[in-house]
DNA sequence: CGTATTTCAGCCTTACTGAAATTG
DNA sequence: CCAATTTCAGTAAGGCTGAAATAC
């Protein structure tokens, strides 16, 4: 008896700072002549060098025809470097060049201060109880989508 | 003196956890025919009756001409209904229809199945923590979206 | 032959900026 | 005249599906 949900669903709060986070980072990048998907790229190549384009898509939750963009671009840039594997030359492995190890350094930069003014008022054992949280939802993200990938919703 | 950063920056995290739930739940609404704005907006209007397309695009942290696109096709469906102020003939006040409150009350079944699969690993006292440190968040971006907006990065 | 990868082409969703009209 | 709101028109970012070619 009274309101239905006083608390805005997780699912909704997590979206909404989500897309809030993506416009003020793409401000803030843009006189790196980064985008938000440039940088999330990236980062993800410095952890791990030598990524196909397919397995780089699956890593970031997206399709491998939008990885190969950000890619193709990255690339024309001279920020990352694509070679066919020695085994099969079908696959293009990429890695960041010098320079792209540079841009990225720039960008840790307005990451981390971007991350700072944000949690401002978050304690940083609650940070991590956030980065945990937010780790395993996403691991759930893409549990579902090898599960249901194939399965276009028949069953 | 080794790796820079061994965890991900919770920037990326939750960037790559928004765009994951709102593919999901793209997905998941369409046999509804709502869209991720539509719920957003539907349950904004469900907790607030009365408020403006400025007002609602305040709180979505979005622009009013995205809030007025999403309005418009949502009145012209039937789900919400709006009124011209008493006072001030320019404003148009928004509310839900009795179809609009059934059409959501759907949705949150769909929205809640989707927080329990992904939060499955969370305890739900964590998930309050969650909850407040994301609500932080969101509450810093739109300071910041109103301190700095007419600024555009001019000084 | 079947699977995985890369790639091309076209489209969709969601949001933005700029500018105009209306109202108080 | 000024401020807020609504609205129109055009544009941009980011991602998707379908289909084809290549390689193992």
């Amino acid at each position: 008896m009274g309101a239905p949900e006083p608390q805005p669903s997780l699912i909704y709060v997590v979206g909404r700072v989500g897309q809030g986070v993506r416009r003020e980072l793409r401000a803030r990048l843009a006189p790196l002549a980064l985008s938000v998907p440039d940088v999330t790229t990236l980062s993800v190549l410095r952890g791990r060098p030598g990524l196909s384009n397919a397995q780089l898509a699956r890593r970031a939750l997206i399709a491998p025809q939008s990885m190969l963009e950000v890619l193709a671009s990255l690339e024309r840039r001279g920020l990352v470097l694509r070679r066919a594997d020695a085994a099969n030359a079908r696959i293009m492995r990429a890695q960041l060049t010098a320079s792209g190890r540079r841009t990225l350094a720039r960008a840790d930069t307005v990451i981390a201060e971007l991350e700072e003014e944000l949690l401002a008022a978050v304690a940083p054992a609650q940070r991590e109880l956030l980065r945990g949280a937010l780790l395993a939802a996403m691991a759930e993200l893409s549990a579902g989508l090898r599960g249901r990938a194939g399965a276009r919703r028949s069953a």
